[in-house]
DNA sequence: GCAAGGTC
């Protein structure tokens, strides 16, 4: 028998069919297995679901109160089962007895290739004998599977390595500074409160902190701008000078100046509105902040059981360029019978060009939608959740179908008349055609449109005024804004990143109320607290840091041991310096968290 | 009871 191994079940599924043609679904363990036949021999697919194993530090180290949290940069954390994922350990010991070659078919990339690692350890202790080979492919497919089952490799050892560093630096530091903020303020917190410390959730808040405290230290300045009605061909215009003054007496002198002019440029060009690239996680989960509501983590959560209702492909993907082997007609003819069905006839009968971005992960497709559902069939899956299952799935299809559209155009106007020393502007604009924004309304631009003048002609000002204006203090955090941070730091992967934001508000640091990212006192005090004491620990670069010091074991092969000894070297320092401080720490929580808990008896 | 990363 063969036995293959991939990261999810809908892979396994996927293997069977391609290799085999016809499978017998069987339960082993209580976990799905594909039989198939491949070429004459029996065969078997298994899917996991993510990793098996994990680290954590020995019983005796567990307890808080035992050891000083320090003593665990000493400690070698230990690899342990997973046990939520028990169940797969045992079907893969069950199917492993009775094989002598494995097919490790994880996904292509370094978490893959650990779960890879894993699945061997575990082969190997129930037959040392088995021949174990890797196989990688890019894209879930009929030729990429059967050309990586052609090309059978080996695990590259190094990748793993990157995995398991990465897994226990993570745990040493998290838990020596978590250790230590929590037993700090013990008696201030309720049973089985804790507050913590990530490489990813403290940064995050970094981020937020950052922004609310520009928001309080901001000191909003008075400036004045020049205003005109303007007569020009007998066309009425609003205009204004693109010029700030300091003073009134300034503005009202220059306005003083302003009385008869002359058309200095009249612009009128046409202008194409794209529609965007084929869906990522992370921009689903931007767009369903902004424009749905939906938080990022409730997003992912629904999207995923869209996924596993067979509603919309895949939902954890960073590609934006359909793949060749995607057929997108076949798409539109399975949406015909869905709610935008008209569209996608529409689509098909006059053809269509997909739009594509820059970057493909060589595991997943971009998100689109697999099925024409209508909100009766959503509701009855989805229950409580119905109305944001189905805003979700809504958008999906439409983002699909906007990838297929024309652009939209309007026409971009502008005129700018000369009065002497000052020059007034007015923008405005026509839409010529609606193109994708038909079906995408959340993008739609309206008509401002300006009269047609043209250069020379002469302008009259009829009114001439000015207007105070104020500084504004830079906006509060979006979740959107947060999320395109935190990917441009290198925060997080695209299918964590709204976990290290709900990791911030559940541990009380912030909240999310229409979109928008609000700390706590709590988080405020936290954060303040490690940007004056160890600003490494919460600096938005430090996680890129840390992932191109990792990614040297694959690139250069660093020893593993050399950098967590490093790692670790540094990180003890950042805590003697926050040690050193206990005491005022100590004092910013509790305060904070006093204060929290007095506003939330009223 | 700590993290981040897979996946459900």
């Amino acid at each position: 028998m063969i036995l293959i191994v991939a990261e999810k079940r809908s892979v396994a599924h996927a293997i069977a069919k391609f290799l085999g043609g016809g499978y017998k679904l069987e339960k082993i363990q209580g976990v799905a297995a594909y039989r198939f036949n491949y070429g004459g021999r029996e065969a078997v697919a298994l899917g996991l679901s993510g990793h098996l194993m994990d680290f954590d530090f020995a019983a005796r180290q567990n307890v808080w109160t035992w050891i000083p949290p320090e003593e665990l940069f000493a400690s070698q954390p230990l690899i342990v089962y997973r046990p939520e994922t028990m169940k797969y350990v045992k079907a893969l010991r069950t199917l492993a007895a009775r094989t002598h070659e494995v097919y490790l078919a994880l996904d292509a990339d370094v978490e893959g290739e650990a779960i890879a690692y894993e699945a061997a350890l575990l082969v190997r202790l129930m037959n040392p004998r088995a021949k174990i080979y890797r196989v990688r492919f890019n894209a879930v497919t009929q030729r990429e599977i059967t050309n990586a089952f052609r090309n059978p490799t080996h695990i590259n050892l190094r990748m793993v390595e990157k995995v398991f560093t990465r897994m226990q630096v993570d745990l040493t530091l998290g838990a020596v500074f978590t250790r230590f903020i929590t037993l700090a303020v013990r008696h201030s917190l309720d049973r089985g409160q804790f507050l913590s410390y990530g490489p990813c959730q403290t940064p995050v808040l970094g981020i937020v902190v950052t922004r609310e405290l520009q928001r309080r230290n901001f000191k909003p300045e008075k400036y004045y701008v020049v205003k005109a009605l303007v007569e020009i061909d007998g066309h009425r215009i609003e205009m204004s000078a693109d010029v700030r003054f300091k003073t009134r007496k300034e503005a009202e002198e220059a306005a003083a100046t302003i009385s008869r002019g002359v058309v200095k440029a009249a612009v009128y060009k046409p202008h194409h509105v794209n529609p965007p690239v084929p869906l990522e996680t992370v921009e689903l989960e931007k767009r369903a902040s902004r424009w749905l509501g939906i938080n990022s983590k409730r997003t992912l959560d629904i999207a995923e059981e869209l996924y596993r209702g067979g509603y919309i492909s895949y939902p954890r993907t960073e590609t934006t360029i359909y793949p060749p082997t995607l057929d997108l007609r076949e798409v539109l003819q399975e949406l015909a019978s869905g709610h935008l069905g008209y569209y996608a006839d529409e689509l098909m009968s006059r053809g269509f060009r997909p739009t594509r971005g820059d970057s493909d992960d060589r595991a997943h497709p971009p998100i689109y939608p697999t099925r024409g559902a209508t909100k009766g069939e959503i509701a009855k899956t989805f229950g409580k959740l119905a109305p944001q299952a189905w805003a979700i799935y809504d958008f999906v299809v439409r983002h699909f179908l906007a990838t297929l559209s024309p652009p939209a155009v309007v026409e971009k106007q502008k005129i700018v008349v000369s009065f002497g020393k000052l020059e007034m502007e007015a923008e405005g604009q026509i839409v010529v055609d609606e193109g994708y924004w038909r079906i995408y309304p959340w993008e739609r631009q309206s008509s401002k449109p300006l009269p047609r003048v043209s250069p020379g002609e002469p302008a009259r000002a009829v009114k001439v005024y000015v207007v105070e204006r104020e500084t504004e203090p830079p906006p509060q955090m979006t979740e959107s804004e947060l999320l395109a941070l935190m990917k441009k730091y290198g925060i997080g992967t695209d299918a964590t990143m709204q976990d290290h934001i709900h990791t911030n508000v559940r541990r009380g640091y912030m909240k999310i109320t229409k979109g928008k990212c609000i700390p706590t006192d709590l988080g405020i005090a936290l954060a303040t607290s490690l940007f004056q004491f160890a600003p490494q620990l919460i600096e938005p670069t430090v996680r890129a840091k840390m992932e191109k010091a990792l990614n040297s074991i694959v690139t250069d092969g660093t020893p593993p041991a050399r950098l967590i000894y490093e790692i670790k070297k540094e990180f003890e320092e950042y805590y003697k310096a926050l040690k050193a401080r206990k005491e005022e720490i100590k004092k910013a929580l509790e305060t904070a968290l006093n204060s929290s808990r007095n506003s939330q008896r009223g």
